[in-house]
This record gives C-alpha cells, sequence and structure tokens, in this order.
DNA sequence: TCAAAAACTGTAATCGATTACATAATCGGC
DNA sequence: GCCGATTATGTAATCGATTACAGTTTTTGA
C-alpha cells in the first residue's frame, strides 16, 4: 500500500539536469566553482526532483560522522532541560546529530568514549560531567579527538580543553553581596559535593566575598551538602541544632534550597522572616516555589548555545587552538526568600 | 603529534585472514554461513587488526539511519530521566543510535518529524508527546514510517501506532481506594491539562473508583490543572476557599502534589492531619519532600525498555502488525503525605 | 561409484555522495 | 591573433561495508 518514492539521489538530480553527478555536487557544497546558468538549471532539478542529499553517503565520503555526543551527569535534574535545548539550538543549522548519554544511568567505562570517537560514530563531544576519569580523557586525545571535546559547566582540573561555564564565582559573591545589602551578617553556605569543581567555585567565591566585607565566619555555617534536595534537609536540622544561627543561607543549588527551606519550616522557622535562604541555578520550579526563591540565575539556554558554537568551531578549524576559558555570566534574580533580618 | 592509526578496514582484515572480504563480512553478520576453520581464522584477524565495523559504511549500504529520535516534550521534567535511562538502556545491546529531541524547546514543525524518515536520518521514533499533529503523523506513515513509530506514556487518540504506558486508570483507582481505607470520603482530584489522554484516564479512573466505593462528589472537587507545580499553588488557593473541603486530595501528578502541599500549609492545613495528599509518577523528589509523598509509582525505566523493544522489534520484523497498546503496571507508595482524617 | 545437493568461498556490483585530475571553453594582454 | 591563465564541466576513483551470483569442494544417497 505506502508508495515508497525512492528518494532522488544526485544521479536522477545530475539526469534532470543533464550534467555530471560532480557539477551537482559542487552546486551543494561550492557553488561559487559552478557559473550562474548551470547553478540555476541543477537548483531547478534539485527543487523538481525532490532531491535531498543523503547524509551516510556524505558522511562515509568525507570519513565523518555526522554527530556529537552531549554527556549530561543526570537528565533527571531540571537543570540540564535548558542547556540541552541551547545545545540543540546551537546545532540547528548544522548538520550534525545530537546524541545525549545519561552518565549516571549509564556510567561511562573508561573506553566508552573513546570507543565512540574510535568506531567514527562521533566528530565531537561537549561533557556537562566533570567526573570523567583521566584515563578516559587520554584515551580519546590518543585517538586524535583532543581537539574535538568540550566542557560545560564542570570540567575536570587539569586537562586541556575549551570550558564553558557560569561565573560561579562571581554568582556566590552576588548572592553575599545581597544578604549583606539587607543586612545579614552571620551567612552560612551549604556546599555542593566534595571534589567537584563548581563547589569549590562557589564556596570560594562565597567566603571570599564574606571576608571582604568584613563579616563573620564560623566553621559550622559551611555545611557540606551534595546539590540534592535532601542535602537541604539535612542542613536545615543542622541549623535547627545550632546555638548562633545563622540569619541567612546561601546554597550552592536551588534544590539543595527547597530541601532546606521545608526543613526549616517543618522546624518552625519562617522563611524569609526569621531566616533568608538564597539558591543557586534559578531552575523553573523556583519562581514558583513558595516561598519564591530569591537565586542566581545562570543562563542556560547561553551556555548550550555557547558549548555548540565552540565545538562547531573546532569541528571546522581542525587547527588546535588554544583552550579557552568562557565565563557566561550570571544574574541575581531577587523573590521572596530573603528579606532584612528582623 | 597524533598518531592517527588509521582504524583497519575490512580489507585489512581479509588480507591478514587471506579470506576474501565477503567471508569476513560473513562471519560479521551471519557467521553460520562460514566453516569453523575459517571463522576462527577470521576472528583471529580481527582482533589482531583491531578492527571495527565502520557503521557509516554498513548503513549506507544497508539503506538505514541507523538511528531512533525520542520525541520529549520537556526534557527539564524529571519525570523523564528514568524513561530515558531505560531506552538507552533498551538500546544499548543494538547499533542504534538514539538521538534526543525537545519538543518544547523547539517545536516540531509538522514535516520536521517525516523530514527526518524522508531524510534517512532516522529509522524509528518512540514519541513521549502525545501532541504531535494528525497531519505530521500522515506525512510520516505516507514516507512508509507507518509501523516505526512507537507512542509511550502519552498516546494521540485515534492514530494507529503501538502505545506503552502506564495503567493511568487503575493508578488513580488504587490513589482513592487507598484514601477510602484510610476513612476518607471526601476527595478531590486536581486533573492534568485539558485535552491530556492521560489527563482523561486519571480523572475517570478516579470518578470510576468514587462512584463505586459509593463516595460523595461534588463539581468543585474536580480542580483544572496543568502537572504543573503552579497549578497545585493555584489549588491549595480553591480549596483553602471552600466551604465544605474535601478531607483529601488525588493529584495527576507529583509536581501539582508539591504545589498543592505548600499552598495548603502557607494557608495553615497540615499535611496530612489537616489533609491527605496522593501524588501520581513517583518522581526522585518524590520520596524526600516533606512529608514524603504517598503515590502512585509508575515503572520509568521498564516504560522505556519496553518502548524500545516494541521499537526495535518492529524495525527487525517489517511486518506490519497489528498496533498493541501495553499497559505496564503502577504500584501504590504509601509515605508520609496521607493518614486517616481528623 | 557417480550425480545431485549442500556447504563454502570468491568476484565484483552496489549504496550515494565527494573530489583529484583531465579536458574544453573563454578571457585578457600584447 | 596567439598563448597562457582562468573558468567551467565531466570522468572516474573512492569511502567501507553487503550480497547476488558463480565457482569450487564436500557430502549424500542409491
Amino acid at each position: 500500500m505506502n508508495k515508497k518514492p525512492k528518494p532522488a539521489t544526485i544521479q536522477d538530480v545530475a539526469r534532470s539536469a543533464m550534467v555530471s553527478t560532480a557539477t551537482v555536487s559542487r552546486v551543494l557544497s561550492n557553488p561559487g566553482l559552478v557559473s550562474e546558468a548551470t547553478r540555476l538549471a541543477v537548483q531547478e532539478a534539485i527543487h523538481e526532483t525532490g532531491y535531498r542529499v543523503n547524509q551516510a553517503a556524505r558522511n562515509l565520503r568525507m570519513q565523518r560522522a555526522g554527530a556529537v555526543l552531549i554527556l549530561v551527569p543526570n537528565l533527571g535534574k531540571p537543570f540540564y532541560s535548558g542547556i540541552l535545548a541551547g545545545i540543540s539550538e546551537g546545532f540547528a543549522g548544522s548538520d550534525y546529530a545530537v546524541l545525549i548519554a545519561d552518565t549516571e544511568s549509564n556510567p561511562l567505562q573508561d573506553e566508552t568514549l573513546a570507543g565512540y570517537f574510535r568506531d567514527g560514530r562521533i566528530d565531537g563531544a561537549i561533557s556537562l560531567d566533570g567526573g570523567i576519569s583521566s584515563a578516559a580523557l587520554q584515551q580519546c586525545v590518543r585517538y586524535g579527538a583532543g581537539d574535538r571535546i568540550v566542557f560545560l559547566c564542570e570540567w575536570v582540573e587539569g586537562a586541556s580543553f575549551p570550558v564553558i561555564s557560569s561565573d560561579n564565582a562571581e554568582g556566590a559573591r552576588l548572592a553575599i553581596r545581597h544578604l549583606h545589602d539587607l543586612g545579614h551578617k552571620k551567612i552560612a553556605h551549604v556546599t555542593g559535593p566534595d571534589g567537584n569543581v563548581l563547589t569549590t567555585a562557589r564556596r570560594e567565591g562565597m567566603v571570599e566575598e564574606r571576608t571582604r566585607l568584613g563579616l563573620p565566619a564560623r566553621p559550622e555555617w559551611i555545611i557540606r551538602g551534595d546539590f540534592s534536595l535532601e542535602s537541604g534537609h539535612e542542613a536545615a536540622r543542622r541549623i535547627l541544632a545550632m546555638d548562633d544561627r545563622p540569619t541567612a543561607v546561601f546554597c550552592a543549588a536551588d534544590m539543595v534550597a527547597f530541601g532546606l527551606i521545608s526543613g526549616l519550616v517543618a522546624g518552625g522557622l519562617k522563611v524569609p522572616e526569621d531566616i533568608s535562604v538564597v539558591g543557586f541555578d534559578d531552575i523553573e520550579m523556583s519562581g514558583s516555589y513558595v516561598p519564591a526563591l530569591t537565586t542566581i540565575r545562570q543562563d542556560r539556554h547561553q551556555l548550550g548555545r555557547r558549548a555548540a558554537e565552540v565545538l562547531l568551531g573546532q569541528l571546522a578549524n581542525s587547527s588546535r587552538n588554544l583552550p579557552t576559558k568562557t565565563a557566561v555570566s550570571v544574574e541575581l534574580v531577587t523573590r521572596a526568600s530573603t528579606a532584612p533580618p528582623s
């Protein structure tokens, strides 16, 4: 029943335009080489036959895969959605397919990523996961993929790949400054997981600004978390148990802030009346949470686009430029979870 | 500096094993046709040369794309993560690459999906989006892709494609039965968005079971929502304003339940003491929310795997079997957000 | 023991593009 | 008006696999 109208090939177009396949191919990829007249004739023929280039054939001939791989630590985290959208958009004009792999549900073996390159299944990769083993990266470099990997948001300390990320330290500073402006002096921080580069950047930005403003510091005001709701909740328990409670808390992620707030509220404190809370990320939920969360917005769409652009750039000029570090600016979004201390 | 050790081709293997390329190819894809002795020799040669099949070449020759596309309404919703993990796992053994597209951030034009098929960029698709226009689907059918599309979780009413989904009506019944068992009589429901097939299935299951149990019904106890946190919050406002308040609320999604709970708490009610809340989905956050949410668990991993299996089956036997509807069973998870009415 | 069938294996065409090289046509300068 | 340079186009090899068809060897059966 199905008409399967065999798709037109470059041969069909050539026949229809009465030129050679070489000419058709040139019209497609290097129109400057073809005279006005033939170009028009060929374009006409393309239109007429409904021709579409067969990527598999092109990729085979050009020895490329026509695909890039995005490594996401955990697709379930709402934080990544906007980023992926930005990435998709960035690749929309190109002829690269975008593959996505979740490194949590399907942990990356040391050889896996390199294997993708080795087998010619991908031309490049963007990693949102800073936890890739350096052995795995070594492998990729060995297969000549050293300049076709870009890190986004997270990165591997010491490895030499381009990195696109928000200005995490600046975000932390903005948060502290905001709380300071409101009149807070005793400010706590719930960190991300140990060993994470974002944890470090945000913690250091926080400490730096606190010092700069001459605010008091107590060791127990730096609470170890892991970006999760639960860790926020746990942090609330700690804070409730303190003698000398902070009047404001800066959380390393919005999810942490949600856990924290619900824990504090359950413990009888009011947010922001008794204690102010600032998050980091500005995920979708943050605006509609109760109370709406004051937070540091990362321009996730922008981050994604930039990463796509950088990778496309690398793929185009195989010239191996120096790896650069691009910082995307962040922004304080003031909402209902912060207020002057009582 | 990069050694680029040109990957071995099937020719290299053939040479090394002193057989023809045809034989090597047969060892790869149809070992039964080759004698024990040559097979071993070839395998040895494959090992020795480090040969890996070039998918681009194979795909070109076999006239396939070697890829499937997953259409996700909104990658940001935590609900989808487990499903995508399941899908990835389902395709892990196969030689299909998995492309993911977010239909919200990058709305699907009518021709887009069909275009992927037409251009031979994908062999099949799994749609988590029930909102695909039937014009778009018609197009796909026209390109002979009618039996290479599978719907997962959501579906298009009236279209004839295989559907894998949770038993939504049963989930709703379980929720109502649970509340009834606790002693609740006045049960409200916050629905999903109008026109969504899941909204309908869950609402009908709820109404059906409520009727079966002889529970009272009031029109205002069916509150229109849209699966979002905000709609839950809005529902709380409505409920707080009612004269004759329900003692329990069944929400069509966990996110709605979160919004509802925070709204109710903000309004001075306690959950579950004053009012019980049940969600639907059991996303990761639900277990660690405060209070931990009683909800209907969908086996998301299983859903994903099944969809992958069904699509792989269709791709293998191009025989166009009847579209089937697979219901994956759901489960009540009892946590802290429900209790007997006071 | 011999013909027919079965089991292996090789030759070469093919998938649909790109591009090096060759050839033909046109142009410009003196 | 002639020659080299430039421009436009075609021929055919190539990317790396699969597979129809043919040829060779082995097995089977009477």
